[in-house]
DNA sequence: CAATAAATGCACTTCCATTGCACTAATTAT
DNA sequence: ATAATTAGTGCAATGGAAGTGCATTTATTG
């Protein structure tokens, strides 16, 4: 059993042909990639199999899903041991209005938002939307 | 000719009997609306009327739309003086996740977000979600 | 008043997310 | 090993919201 197989166990997703399949896709990529990205990768499966297998990533926290404010769910692979659903360890996404890609800042936590007596927060999104390093490098 | 009117023809919006209306709505509102808000609340106009005059609001800076993530639009009146085009000027919205209501916290400025060598920011969204004032007081 | 421009209403389209249900593959119990 | 059960997949359909084309009405201007 290789490598893939192994993490997807552990984290209790039977790791079946598709998934193993998406799961290094997304690993190759470094950007965050759409349903139908992996659909355009993958014509042979079906896009709900592909919709649910992210689910199911999500679930297990395999992968995080992001808006970026496009309007279309974005999905990347965690970090090795991160928490997502902590407050702390959520970091800042970035949209490149040119090129059109989204790309995690894991390196850039979001800071702590101070809010008004009363309000009590859960989970935070924070988007930069400009031009990317590869669109602004020509 | 009333305030409204006024206030209407300063932004170069032509002062209709609708639009006057909605803006009045959206006045008296604490909470940022959706346009199905709108619409239910003005069942004689037609959707696209609302639909456009949002985004005729919106192109003369009257109000600016929201992303609280919802994936459902939402918008707000702008602060008097205000400049959400301009980095400096954006402020943190709050989605409360048991009410589902949308608030601006125009108190609260986005801080400055330090970005990776060659990236360049145009805007940035940060929403917050959570339980409101409203929700937790009981 | 006529000509022009702006606003409105209706119908329709597009796009993506999501679900129900049937079918197939894999796992577990006998 | 075979049957029973559970999990995964594929197809078709639905739903919600944003957006557009065009005809009609209303307002503005000459
Ligand atoms: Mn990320
Ligand atoms: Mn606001
Ligand atoms: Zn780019
Ligand atoms: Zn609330």
């Amino acid at each position: 059993m290789n490598e893939v197989e192994k993490f997807l166990e552990d984290q209790k997703v039977r790791p079946t042909a598709m998934r193993i399949l998406i799961y290094k896709y997304m690993a190759q990529k470094k950007i965050a990639v759409a349903l139908t990205d992996i659909e355009n990768a993958f014509t042979k499966s079906d896009r709900t199999t592909l919709y649910r297998t992210l689910k199911t990533f999500e679930e297990n926290g395999i992968v995080h899903q992001i808006d970026d404010g496009t309007g279309i769910s974005k999905y990347a692979l965690c970090e090795n041991g991160c928490n997502c659903e902590i407050e702390q360890d959520l970091h800042l996404h970035f949209h490149c209005s040119n090129c059109n890609e989204t790309v995690c800042l894991t390196e850039h936590k979001i800071p702590h938002i101070n809010l008004p007596e009363g309000y009590l927060a859960e989970d935070v999104n924070l988007v930069v939307k400009g031009i990317c390093e590869k669109c602004s490098g020509q």
